[in-house]
DNA sequence: CCGCGCTAGTGCACTTGTTCACAAAGTATT
DNA sequence: AATACTTTGTGAACAAGTGCACTAGCGCGG
């Protein structure tokens, strides 16, 4: 393994993609392909060649000209730089519908993740059993934050509930937030803070399906590629 | 309501937004407060107040200089903005675990999309009941489709089955897809297509926790706001 | 009717991200 | 060893997005 590239900024686009290489990669893997070339890796990763290289690069200067990338060492070093050499302990509060569909989820801890506490305000939920995990009492959330080392927390209550939520979990000392509930949380310095709004995505489809339905006959062409955007935070 | 103002085109990062502010006005409404300024609603959206005031220009000039935005007026200028004037069928394929936890989901039907259809390729779910919905087999999908006038389609099968699925719900006329399978899937132009990646999302929050535990030492400040920046495509 | 205070709308500079296109650097072939 | 071919790595042009700072416009109080 080579030495992390340090004082080397990784821009947010490129993070946000690494994940998608990483994916790539290990499916590479799995079918035994030793290399890949940057157009190959492109079109697994459902992007452009130029935008995975300049990718890479900031990385390191990893691949051979004429060769391609190395899969496993590539892949070794994505996952250096994507903290995936340690495993994630991640508490989830709120075991409700999606709360359980997330308990449940195997993928989950396929990669790095692993579901280690469930937590839920409603006590008639307590003590039950959810993917082999029993639910807990929202109150003992710092103990077991302490207790098993947990970073990530994943918030899956009523968007009424998510900033009281989010202030337990950054008591507790979680630094890392995944919000599933629509609600905009705001966290202090230190703590990164990304969501998931179902909600926000229909709409942004619903705009486009409206646009090619109603707009059509103004003649302007629509986009070919869009990005979706939402913000996150590390304040 | 005003005529929609044509032949302006709306940046994406913009369109991902409206439905924040539309939240945030909904709920602003509903409190019963008439007028909001750029500034209020930024603080509730979790921007700054220049981007709400661009953004909203793009609509058209519907503030009052001195006052700030009529929250019902703006409501109704976004909502139809985002096509949200009219109710969206949605079908979901793929009743597992996620599935079934997005068709129970109350706040789906909320604002103005409704779960109009289920379906499987297992034959032990089909006939059973999900939400109050009865799940049908996924040949019968552009059936569904045709006959309920369903435009948006969501994937919640394996990923191994999202491409195939993709394929399905195109040839059954579907034009836009919300994908939750952790894969990429190809459609072809006219169709739009956004994901929620759920690893994705913990990889890059892995990122920059591993960034602050480690990376620290080297002196480089970390980043105050993030973009998360996925891929989706109306091609 | 005037002037003050407030807030929308926007031009502009800046930052970030994307893409092209090409030199550099490797492999394969003869 | 020389040449052909492939693919990386990156400078530079371009495009998109952001945010400041200022102007224009409205409401209100006197
Ligand atoms: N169900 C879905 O498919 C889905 C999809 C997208 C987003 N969401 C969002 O995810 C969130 C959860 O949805 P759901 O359908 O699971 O709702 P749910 O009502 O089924 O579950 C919410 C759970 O949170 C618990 N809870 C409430 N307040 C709490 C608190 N202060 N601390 C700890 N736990 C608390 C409740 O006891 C309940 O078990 C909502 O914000 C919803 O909008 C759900
Ligand atoms: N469960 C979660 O919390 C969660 C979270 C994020 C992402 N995901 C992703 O969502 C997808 C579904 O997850 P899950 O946990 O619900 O899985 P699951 O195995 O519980 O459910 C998958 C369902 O899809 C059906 N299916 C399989 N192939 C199909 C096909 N070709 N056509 C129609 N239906 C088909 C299966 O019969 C099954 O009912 C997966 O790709 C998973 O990675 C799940």
């Amino acid at each position: 393994m080579p030495d992390r590239l340090d004082g080397r900024r990784i821009p947010e686009a490129t993070v946000a993609r690494l994940p998608l290489y990483y994916r790539a990669l290990n499916e590479t893997a799995e079918r035994d392909i030793e290399t890949v070339s940057s157009e190959q890796l492109a079109d697994l990763a459902g992007v452009n060649a130029a935008k995975v290289r300049k990718d890479l690069s900031y990385l390191g200067s990893y691949g051979t000209r004429g060769v391609g990338y190395a899969v496993e060492f590539l892949l070794a070093v994505i996952s250096r730089e994507l903290g995936l050499t340690q495993d994630w302990p991640v508490v989830i509060v709120g075991i409700g519908n999606l709360g359980q569909a997330l308990a449940n989820y195997g993928g989950f801890g396929a990669r790095g993740f692993q579901v280690s506490a469930l937590v839920d305000a409603d006590p008639a939920k307590h003590g039950e059993k959810v993917g082999g995990l029993a639910v807990d009492p929202i109150e003992s959330l710092a103990d077991l934050v302490a207790m098993r080392g947990i970073r990530i927390g994943v918030i899956a209550t009523p968007a009424a509930a998510a900033q009281d939520v989010t202030d337990q979990l950054v008591d507790a000392g979680i630094s890392s937030i995944l919000n599933f509930a629509p609600a905009i949380v705001s966290v202090p310095e230190g703590v990164s803070l990304r969501k998931v709004d179902l909600a926000t995505e229909l709409q942004i489809l619903s705009y486009y399906q409206a646009e090619r339905k109603s707009r059509r006959r103004v003649g302007k062409f629509t986009p070919d590629v869009q990005l979706q955007a939402t913000t996150a935070k590390t304040s």
